[in-house]
DNA sequence: CTGTATACTGTACACGTGTACATAAAGGAG
DNA sequence: CTCCTTTATGTACACGTGTACAGTATACAG
């Protein structure tokens, strides 16, 4: 491979100008401009980037650290998909490499999230899919980092999230202005932020419809289509049958309804139905699932976007950020 | 950040030393080793991954490119996250890094691969969806690179794909085993290989059964869901009703049942389709679709680890391999 | 004892680039 | 003319690491 100064000596000018020319930094003319052009496509040139990184201290990649979980295929799931797309249009428009990075989440906790810093392999960190147990590692943290989906409001922490206490309320509502009043929620587990902000925006919907709060209606998956089928089971044996679910996402949702139907239990006619995310299989399935729309994809590329910007305001420019969620509605909630 | 050199120096050792411990290269007696160990965890170094990379003329990472196509969020594809997975959890195992790349369709033929590997950034890349336009392209390519889900047999090039003739051959005998006899094939665009091997698979089954071949019978979407939908209606409207259907694809599959029962016509009481990939939608629509699975993750896995074992051997140990697929029966196919 | 192999460690340099600094030429103001 | 500014270019070095080579100490055979 031809290099800077084969480059140069064929060009008749020294390496600094070749330098200056790709790097597009200083004053050359025109003219050396040109010349400098030709020779290096005549030899093949293209600069080091590895060369060039290592003396400007940056790696030029920016790191998109997901969960590992096993047996679990991360990018099957519909927002892990989406965000990573959003966020590598926007790495990609912006010229950056986008590092996809593995959090084992088995034995990696204590030692944190140094191991994605360290050796400058990245110039900073998106984190998807962290939980609250992460917050103590989170605040040592001096890299530069972001979260995705997910938020710590009283810290100096730049994030980007849904507003799902916000979706949630709107979702509930939607119920109730069909007139439901026995309205169950399907939650996932009470790790994830998200999980915490959906049963608040449940009660805060049926607080203020003055309906009143029934333990009974509380049930709890783990996000899958398989939670959903067992928790139909569970809720056809209960005493007290709702006449409306709320599912923190479209995959129980689905799975719920199939469960449901098992059973000759129909969707809307005798239960209504509503998930959340307008995942594929939310407008794929019969009924089609109404449900709270998040614009992941566009989460993603404006969370790439406000990193880079956090980045080269080297930290001056943090951002939290919560995102709108919008209700649509199909097939599976009909008036009472 | 402390250097080499400032921990050679706390250690009294020399620098050449450090890199030897941390390197695990060349002999370093035990008390040498926990010296500097010691002395490494105190001031926080860790060796610089890029200035290894730059004087050891490699990245550490291995390029994953993908298609961006407008207005596609390729990871919603169930075989493009499911490639991925698989791909990052073994190139994971071994160490490197994962560098996502995208590859714009609009503007990029001509100038070919060749930006993905300049500069060093990448010490090869794994390709995902390309077409039959790449060919020319990529025989020119002198880099380290490795096809997936594709192939191009006569070169010299190493890919893993699935065995798409003989899936699609499986596909059809099941459908005939099951009395059908008037059989029709929902297939994607052409330009894929997958396309015209489903299309061979087919051919192939009535071949072997001697079911004569209705041209009518040929229907082309663009493996999305919506397309399954439109052909449904062309089916519906066409003078030769076909008994069954063989879809390249799930998503269209569920699309053409979606699709059929708009207009009342039941699968698989009154039509039987089968699908292809084994896609989350599959299992969870209703009916359930019979399908023939593909292990994706697996391929990738297989795929990431054969890579790096190509580029380790210098190109040595290139490889071609073909996975068998296998048929997964579920609701949407019934005797006639 | 000597000679030789082995284990360990230090010295010195190369890798390809960005850039601070020096230098030179040119142009304009006075 | 001189002096200063601007533009264009070259020189020289630093960046942090791997490693070839040389050197030293130790062990062991004869």
């Amino acid at each position: 491979m031809a290099n800077r100064n084969d480059v140069a000596k064929a060009a008749g000018v020294s390496g600094a100008t070749v330098s200056r020319v790709f790097g597009n930094t200083g004053p050359v003319s025109e003219q050396t401009r040109q010349v400098v052009f030709k020779t290096a496509k005549e030899l093949g040139y293209s600069p080091n980037i590895v060369a060039r990184n290592f003396v400007k201290r940056s790696s030029g990649n920016i790191g998109v650290v997901v969960p590992m979980i096993p047996k679990v295929h991360i990018f099957s799931v519909h927002y892990f998909s989406e965000l990573l797309s959003g966020i590598g249009e926007a790495l990609s428009e912006k010229g950056f490499g986008l590092l996809l990075m593995f959090r084992r989440m088995e034995a990696d906790h204590g030692e944190g999230f140094a191991s994605f810093f360290s050796g400058g392999r990245v110039d900073g960190c998106i984190l998807l899919g962290t939980t609250k147990d992460d917050w103590p590692l989170l605040e040592k943290e001096k890299h530069y980092f972001c979260l995705i989906n997910n938020y710590l409001k009283e810290k100096d922490i730049s994030f980007i999230d849904t507003d799902n206490v916000y979706g949630s309320f709107v979702a509930v509502s939607h119920l109730i202005s069909l007139g439901h009043t026995k309205i169950a929620l399907l939650n996932g587990p009470k790790k994830f932020t998200n999980s915490i902000d959906r049963e608040k925006g449940y009660l805060n919907a049926l607080d203020a419809y003055k309906i009143p709060v029934v333990p009974e209606y509380f049930y709890e998956g783990n996000y899958g289509y398989k939670s959903g089928v067992t928790v139909a089971e569970a809720m056809i044996r209960s005493a007290n049958m709702p006449s409306a679910v709320f599912a923190a996402n479209d995959r129980m949702a689905a799975g719920l309804i199939a469960g449901l139907k098992q059973k000759r239990i129909k969707v809307p006619e005798d239960i209504s139905v509503i998930g959340y995310d307008d995942s594929d299989i939310a407008s794929t399935t019969v009924p089609a699932i109404t449900t709270v729309r998040i614009p992941f994809y566009e989460m993603g590329y404006e969370c790439g976007m406000k990193f880079i910007e956090l980045m080269e305001s080297k930290g001056e420019k943090k951002f939290q950020v919560f995102i709108k969620p919008e209700l649509v509605i199909r097939e599976s909630t009909k008036k009472i």
